[in-house]
DNA sequence: CGCCGCTTGTGAAATCCTTCACAAGTTAGG
DNA sequence: CCTAACTTGTGAAGGATTTCACAAGCGGCG
């Protein structure tokens, strides 16, 4: 059942997860593909497609028990446990992640804050200490940091990114506006705000010549 | 010659784009599809193909003179003109944003300021004075506002979406963890960290079990 | 208990996207 | 002018993802 899976298909899995969570809110015991589907923008046989891959978690004439497929969901999305988290990079970005709600309360917990400005180095944001970059791979290695968000400027970011692999860590949400070259056993997802403006300004400008 | 483009091609017009200006930076007068697609992470193949889409700007034997084709990209991507931003929510990620310097490099000018805290209204943001939400119709439609980056709450991006559109704007790039529902000649790109997360997590935890 | 209405899981078909392979255009050089 | 070395643009092939369509399982009710 389980062979290589379509980067979409994971990107709506977080999507019916979030549907769950707000179904198990309401109260609701079951819940259809059709409906999942109306929540995510998607179809019902999409969903049952997505799930298919996994295993079979519905009954049929029933459709889905939420609490128990949102349990499997947030395990295939390795998000049944508490990631640590080191922050590289104490710029705007970096603070905004910080102080972003959904990040804490979904099981990603920030142990290490890392920058190079000696202005920053040594203040503290809530309890945390911000660090200098001389010492990252120790402080990853001993605190056990799993996953580096990457908020650094460009040219730092490529350095940083080889540093942590040889830290130890398993992946890398990347914000820098480059391609990071990591060994093929780190995962890197980026994030690229000129990319999606882009994105957008192509939609519009499309949208005016083809109605 | 153009049809319906995947969005997939989109993303890696941007990358190029990115390329050729590093490329213009050097000095060289023109690149081969190789070269691009070496820097880009793909294909010689793909790169022709995707320019293909949209005509051909290439000469055989030589390549693309990196001049034209960049100016070229920015006119498919439509950013080869200022495009006058209202940014929406001026928490962290706002900021963020606001200080992004890639931001007004490529042709997003923020215009406007918008937030609902009262003790952030009236205060100034560099030239930028941050206006309540109430008179948001009139200040976008007055100042002629085209795109709108929502980094607001969830539970308050719905209603700020439907005034803006409302005000005749022609794009969001949402921040917000919700699917906005929006007429359909409004484009919206969606930014959701958790997403990318949650597909992070994934990758890790699959490596590990797949090798 | 048997039938009905509902909903899943899944092969098969259709669609979409990427890769291949090559004819044809371009420049350089003799 | 002719050949060699490159490189594009593009049909056709191949692969991946989505949609379709339906057999099969489940619960409720008479």
């Amino acid at each position: 059942m389980t062979r290589r899976i379509p980067a979409s298909t994971i990107r709506r899995l977080s999507h019916y997860l979030r549907s769950l969570e707000d179904l198990e809110a309401s109260g609701d015991e079951t819940v259809s593909s059709e409906e999942l589907a109306l929540r995510g923008q998607t179809t019902a046989a999409q969903v049952r497609k997505d799930l298919s891959h996994f295993g079979s978690f519905g009954k049929r004439g029933l459709g889905y028990r939420i609490e128990e497929l949102s349990a499997r969901l947030r395990q295939i999305l390795g998000v049944d446990r508490v990631w640590k988290v080191a922050l590289i990079g104490a710029g705007r970005i970096g603070s905004a992640l910080f102080e972003y709600p959904a990040f804490e309360s979904r099981g990603y917990e920030c142990v290490a804050i890392i920058d190079s400005d000696p202005a920053k180095i040594g203040t503290y944001w809530s309890e945390l200490q911000i660090h200098g970059p001389d010492d990252l791979e120790s402080l990853l290695a001993e605190l056990g940091v799993e996953l580096v968000i990457l908020a650094v400027p460009a040219r730092a970011a490529q350095e940083m990114a080889e540093r942590s692999v040889r830290a130890g860590i398993k992946g890398i949400l990347n914000f820098a506006p480059i391609r990071l070259k990591v060994p093929r056993h780190v995962p890197v997802e980026d994030v690229n705000l000129v990319m999606e403006l882009e994105a957008l300004s192509f939609a519009i400008t499309q949208h005016g010549s083809e109605p």
